[in-house]
DNA sequence: CTCTCTTGTCTAGCAGTGCTAGACTCGTCA
DNA sequence: TGACGAGTCTAGCACTGCTAGACAAGAGAG
């Protein structure tokens, strides 16, 4: 028994290494580092260890993506929960939300838009994924306006906020500015 | 001088046809079903022929990104050009803009999500794209609000859009509603 | 304490990628 | 008609994700 239990902790030691591991390379030098071979190098193990945990690169994306889900909400959480009103809780939400892409930009792209093999927005979707949207949710709940679902006005929010990471990072956008449009779309957005 | 103004022709036309293969590849299968054996498989020539008209498959993703821009810049401009008071105008650009995103996925993602060795947002930006920006400030520069300027508000409307289609696209919003965001979005940013 | 057998890991390889060096062919011009 | 140069191709490099099959080490049975 006792052998068995030792060997499940030192699996799951290895994966946790795994996904540690792909995301250091991945803040590092970006997704397209994290490579199989570099991987498997880097935690001392040879490839096919890698298929023994996870079928692929694609669910190694999507660990990581759980990991920095459950992250974000608690940094999101954070920011608010230090906030005295709606108003101040809106601009604390959107700061923590850029700030958060900002640090760490490959594991907002593994959350945002790669491709992880994970089910988004229904029943089946894993919950730390659930709980990064109820943790905007809650903030954002209350400067929806009369008339207008908590979870569309979430959705419209976090879409801009979205966009603006995206752009800026692609470089479609210039950075100066930022500062400007989160202003700009919070005293839109919020009905206060 | 004729048969060299006939080589420049044929090489001018063939630059056209691999841009044109490559997006119609990318649109149907995805661009990473573009790669340079396939691509130079559909024009009948070799790969290397490919490296004579692009530095590589990057510039292959500039060059369509670039003819998208023009084509979005049309259709945003036919939208608005079509409808009656600012209310309306961007009512017309935000759903032309959507629906350009949602005819032509990889044509959208050429534009504004990968690496085309394009430069955004810069004085040498090329034409088309510096146009398209155009359209999309022509309409919006007119609801931007006493105070706001119409470039920064048509970045902060622009990456709003921008955040409802990676977002809906990459699964990560479920597409039912997209109506409905889409209201919300004009009704509180744009000022009447 | 030895032997078997499972479990775990590795080596080596497949089919694919972007890109390029060097050979070769063909059309153009003297 | 012959030489040259532009244009194109074949073949190959170093890399990718992923996997079959060989192998070794450790656990449990006798």
């Amino acid at each position: 028994m006792s052998v068995q239990e030792r060997k499940q902790r030192e699996r799951a030691e290895r994966e946790r290494l795994i996904v540690a591991t792909a995301r250091e390379i991945a803040e590092q030098d970006g997704w397209d580092a994290v490579t199989t071979r570099r991987l498997a190098d880097r935690i001392e193990y040879s490839q096919p260890v890698l298929y023994g945990h996870f079928r692929g690169k694609r669910e190694i994306i999507g660990a990581v993506a759980l990991q920095g889900a459950t992250e974000m909400a608690a940094a999101v959480r954070a920011a608010t929960a230090a906030a005295d009103g709606p108003r101040a809780r809106v601009h604390a939400l959107a700061r923590a939300y850029l700030d958060f892409a900002d640090r760490n930009p490959a594991v907002y792209d593994a959350i945002f838009q790669l491709e992880g093999g994970l089910a988004y927005a229904r029943e089946d979707t894993p919950e730390p994924l659930k709980d990064a949207f109820a943790a905007l949710l809650e903030s954002l709940g209350e400067v929806a306006g009369d008339g207008v679902g908590a979870g569309l006005f979430t959705e419209v929010f976090w879409a801009s906020l979205h966009g603006l990471v995206t752009l800026t990072r692609a470089g479609r956008l210039p950075p100066e500015h930022t500062g400007a449009r989160v202003e700009l779309l919070v005293d839109r957005l919020a009905v206060l």
